[in-house]
DNA sequence: ACATCATTTGACCGAATGGTACAAACGGAA
DNA sequence: TTCCGTTTGTACCATTCGGTCAAATGATGT
């Protein structure tokens, strides 16, 4: 078979590259310090990524977006019980962030000119991440308009806690607020109208 | 009379850097960025600072924290008017980031390694915002447990909001997850135990 | 007018940057 | 083994980095 290694081999690069750009930042991480992250020469890495430090970090950005339409976007588009997903998603979040300790990519890169080249993608990310939520919830009984605000306001939290918790370094903060952000939404799904949420019916279908 | 003009002009050039730092990131804002933000040499900032762009951060971080201890903490630690205090937090906040278009310095600083050498200025500006916000609410009749969490939560939403409307490039979610975050504020207002709003300085009302 | 002296400047420095070139080293296929 | 394409380390490039400095500037006091 022909050698398809370099894919994969490429890939394998990418967390370490994601945990570089997320400490050090797109400017801050500088190629010596994304080959000492990787283990890989200059050489490898412009093999691997021709592009340079951008192709890096859209291949990292793509990888965290995989994720999280995995781990987060498609149970709550998809999850049959509301209250189950949404419960799911804010303990993959606080794991996934380690309670604020780590920074979200995708949120940093939108604060300053760097990030301007990967407009589109952070645009996407969030957009998709508020309009997964707000459909969950949306099918959990609450009108749209208010799913939509409730959405809105739990990624933003979300990303506020991150960056309370990182600036006063405590790791406490975030995980209250993100505990009141959840208790919010099950609220709300609590006292929707169709608070029931029977399984059933919701599997067959969702309009 | 002397010349002692050094530390006002010194003083003149802030402004100018903290735009520079808040586009371009600490790191990425380079002397060249920062002598054009400014129409000064690169000799003339190394007399005003020294210590070279640390110390030109940390000229622009006392400079935002004096501010926003005369804007925003001080109104809420002895504004005699709670309900007032926060409805001016609320509006002065929005305009000093113009609706989530300009960013804060402080926050995105704690995000990567480059703001560590802030770290314990970063944490205080954000104690301080927290619990001049939580006086404020216990003033008018919350339970300080209560008003802490108000108070982290309403800080921290700020700043989700931020990066929130700057990835979206959407000034109008910022104005939105603002302006439910004061309503969340005030209806916690109304609803505490009232007694008067305050007992004992309740003579002034707001408008 | 002159002398004094703080302030400003832009050329300059060594180090580090992102990026390129390329030969050696590697690893399957024959 | 030989072969040939892929990976890899490293030397190198032009540029830019943060920072320094002697010289130019301009205001001040007499």
């Amino acid at each position: 078979m022909k050698t398809r290694r370099v894919l994969t081999d490429r890939q394998s690069a990418v967390p370490a590259l994601a945990e570089a750009f997320r400490e050090h930042g797109f400017e801050g991480a500088s190629l010596a310090v994304l080959s000492k992250a990787t283990g890989l020469g200059k050489g490898s890495l412009y093999n691997f990524f021709p592009g340079g430090k951008e192709e890096m970090m859209a291949a990292v950005l793509d990888n965290i977006d995989t994720w999280f339409v995995d781990a987060i976007f498609q149970p709550l588009e998809d999850g049959p019980d509301p209250q189950a997903a949404i419960i799911a998603m804010f303990a993959d979040v606080t794991a996934y962030f380690r309670s604020g300790r780590r920074v979200c990519i995708v949120g940093c890169l939108g604060l300053n000119t760097a990030g301007q080249a990967f407009s589109s993608k952070l645009a996407g990310y969030f957009a998709r991440w508020i309009s997964a939520l707000a459909h969950c919830l949306e099918k959990g009984g609450i009108p749209q308009g208010l799913a939509l605000a409730l959405a809105e306001e739990a990624v933003s939290g979300i990303q506020g806690a991150i960056v309370l918790a990182r600036a006063l370094d405590e790791a406490a903060s975030f995980q209250r607020i993100v505990a009141r952000l959840q208790a919010t939404l099950l609220a709300a799904l609590a006292a929707s109208p169709e608070a029931g949420t029977a399984p059933d019916t919701v599997t067959k279908d969702a309009t």
